[in-house]
Order: structure tokens, then sequence, then C-alpha cells
DNA sequence: TATTGTTATACTCTATAACTATA
DNA sequence: TATAGTTATAGAGTATAACAATA
């Protein structure tokens, strides 16, 4: 508590989850893994936020991006089962991205319902930026992570896959 | 794909981070230690929101309520902090809490400004009751880490940490 | 009838800034 | 001046349901 330009409502810093004030007891929650997991993510994904941000990108467009640099000519339903996103969660997202003018949308020739993504020249650009970032903050992760980064990695598959 | 009990527009059963449609490329992203934590967290989150939903709580609740029941009088910037919650995001949360008769809010008789905490006899039982399904969950991911949990535990608690 | 994507709508979670009342 | 909590407001992220166009 000794950092000068701060300005009068602000003495709580950044909430932060991962350190109570020592006093406070969290009693079980200790000891739960989903407690656990959720404080950490929510601490990758702020931290994460923190550089997207100032690209000028939400974070929750990586996921998508990447997916359409791999997969050039996928469909929205498709995608939106890739990361996890409704259809109607996937509408608006590609709006924007669109608006960014990051992807273009192609109608399909043969199904006329159906809609190919791309990225575009500019999305290119874009993403590999985004990567890496996106590679800085995983090397953070790595580093804390260490040697056993691929037990860590089956665990969550494994819990992702479990859970449904 | 043969479920009959199903309406039309709900084809894709329930938006599934964990297992994507197996020709879709998610290059890179599947060496990300950060998005495999968003999508363990985001499976995990779900599970235990679909039991803590029939209880009637929002999931988000139950570790306010597990705070406060461990810490008889604590104040909501206290609260906040220790679930890295803004005190503003507090606010609305103890209202909701009060509101369902789970907490009460004593004022402070030295320092008028503050409020101090408390579960009601309902918000004991209740908290219980959610602590009967926190541990059924929990020993899901029990199960599925197994032997390694204290290591596993350690690295999410190293992440959360390191990442302010 | 089923599927692709859109729209209307709504809810949860969250924060920042400005505020009141205390201290 | 600083702190505890409130309010006003906003925005991200998400989903369900109903829909139009097409298959």
């Amino acid at each position: 508590m000794s950092d000068a330009h701060r300005s009068s409502d602000r003495g709580q810093r950044r909430a932060k989850a991962a350190a109570p004030p020592a006093a406070v007891d969290i009693g079980d929650l200790g000891a739960y893994i989903g407690f656990h997991l959720r404080i950490a993510q929510d601490a990758s994904f702020r931290a994460f936020a923190r550089n997207t941000g100032q690209q000028g990108i939400k974070p929750g467009r990586f996921a998508a991006l990447m997916v359409i640099g791999r997969n050039p000519g996928i469909g929205q339903g498709a995608l939106g089962q890739t990361i996890g996103r409704d259809k109607s969660t996937i509408t608006p997202l590609i709006q924007d991205l669109q608006r960014l003018g990051l992807i273009e949308r192609r109608p399909s020739t043969d199904d006329r319902r159906r809609v190919h993504l791309y990225l575009t020249d500019a999305g290119k650009t874009h993403l590999s930026r985004l990567k890496r970032y996106a590679r800085a903050h995983d090397r953070k992760l790595d580093e804390i992570v260490g040697a056993e980064k691929a037990g860590f990695l089956e665990l969550l598959r494994k819990i992702a896959n479990a859970l449904d």
C-alpha cells in the first residue's frame, strides 16, 4: 500500500481471488478442486485479457479466430460446437469480427443456408499478433507448471471430457 | 444423435467445449494451458451449476455463503477481497442472499459505516445442503484427478498466485 | 421435417465512477 | 482525507425460443 497515483476510491488495487486477507478463513473451500480451478482460470483469463484488451480485441474472440484460421471455410455451427458456444452466441461474435475486418463471410454455393468463414489478410495479421501474446502468456504458465505440463494438461482434458 | 425427446431446434444437445467435432482442427490451441484451463473450468462450473441451480441458488453465491459461514461478522469489503470481487459486486449479491433469508446483516455498533454478515439458521441449513452437492461434485473431480490431486491443486494455486 | 443462421429477449456476472455516511 | 457500502450505469458473455430460408 504505497502507490501514490491512486484515486481515492481505488484502495483495493484490483479484485484478486488468489490471496484473501490472511485473517479470513475459507474453510473447506481450500480443498475443493473446483474452487481452485475457478480462481486459477480467473487469474489466467484476466492476465490474458489485459494483453489482448490492449490489442483492441476481446479475449473471447481469440479462440474463434484461431479456429477459423485453422479451418478456412468452416460454418458458424461447427465453429460454435468447437469453441463450445451456442450458434446464437456465434452470430454477434462473427458480426463483430467482420466489422473489425478480420474475417470474411462467403455464402455457400451448394447450400444456400450456409456461410463459409475465412480470415482476411488483416485477420491473419491480427491473429499472429494475438498468438504472440498468447504464447507469451502461456510461457508464463509453462514456467509455473514446469515439467508437469503434460500431466497437468491431461488432467484438465479429462475433467472437461468427464463432466459433459 | 438418437435422442427422441428433443424439439426441433435443439439438435446440438448442449454447447460443449470439450469435444469439437472430429473434423475441426484447433491448432496450437490444444497446446495452450490457458485454453484447457478455460474449458475444464467451464465444464466444472456448468456441472456444478446444474446441481445448485436446482437448489434455487446461483453458483456464485456458494463461495460467499461459505466464507460468511466460516467468518461470522465479516464485512462486505473483506468478503469481496476473499472471493475476488469488487465491493460493488458484493452489494447486490448480499441483497440477494438476504432476500432469500439466508444471511443477516447487523450494523456495527462501533463503526457505523460497517455491517456484519451472519448466516441465518436457514442459511446454515442451505449451506450444508450446498456443501453436500459441492462435495459430490468434487468427488467426481477427485476421481478424475486421482492420486495426483495434491500436485494438481498446488499447480492451480501457483497459477493463481503468480498471475496477480 | 430438419438444419443454418438470425433475431428478440433476458439473465448472470462483473466493474468503474460517483455518491452518502461516516471516520 | 480515507473508508464502508450503495447506486447508476455499462458491457461482456451467454442462452432459449421463435423465426426465415433452404434443404
